[in-house]
DNA sequence: TGGTTTTCTTCTATAAATTAGAGGATATCG
DNA sequence: CGATATCCTCTAATTTATAGAAGAAAACCA
């Protein structure tokens, strides 16, 4: 299997930190907070549904709850096979990583 | 700016870690010992020249050396840019994988 | 009760990145 | 010079990412 696409993987992580509550507004809410960047609506959905098709997330339909309007939330968790590649991943980014110069308010001068 | 895609990530890193000695194959065949995979060569010079464009790495052409045969190689350097793209690259992985459980022997039975 | 508001997803077109490898350039060896 | 070795250029095809309009569905409220 080939290394796991950007959008993937922090989607992914995502969802898996996110336990029982990742659904797309929470997946893209969450990204957002973390990278400080703007992320479309697709830029969530898509991947997601891609993740589901290799069979790295299941999703479910919840159900309507108390709070006002809105459409049924679709519902993510990730499966054993999500968490083996993201172990995986993060084997090789270790790798990849290992030695990077830590950055100090020194290396600014 | 957006994150690097992975590929670009992958290769800039491999750059910084060859120090003087990063050209196409030399980063081709880091990028296949870490991985464990099968990387094409357009997988590797095509971020490359995206590399550069972006001004995150600088590249010259080498002079021909004693071994035997060869187009002359064309190496890659890079730029404090890149260094500092790196940095913010990694700032958001580690908030990413943070608590992400370590993989044991005991989680495999 | 029906219109309004809110929450959330579906869909799909376009842009960008990745992947693959044929082909060619250029050097040394014998 | 011909054979061989090393490395790069180029571009077509595929896969991913990006964007946001449109619509579905629930609760609110006059």
């Amino acid at each position: 299997m080939k290394l796991l696409s950007r959008q993937e993987e922090v989607v992914l992580l995502s969802i898996w930190k996110l336990k029982g509550n990742a659904y797309g507004v929470t997946v893209r809410e969450y990204i957002s907070e973390i990278t400080g960047k703007y992320w479309s609506i697709g830029s969530i959905y898509v991947p997601l549904d891609r993740l589901v098709e290799k069979g790295l997330v299941t999703t479910y339909q919840g159900l309507p709850t108390k709070r006002r309007g809105g459409r049924s939330k679709r519902f993510y968790e990730i499966t054993p096979e999500g968490m083996k590649v993201l172990a995986e991943m993060r084997q090789v980014q270790r790798i990849l990583w290992k030695d990077f110069p830590e950055v100090t308010a020194e290396n600014n001068k």
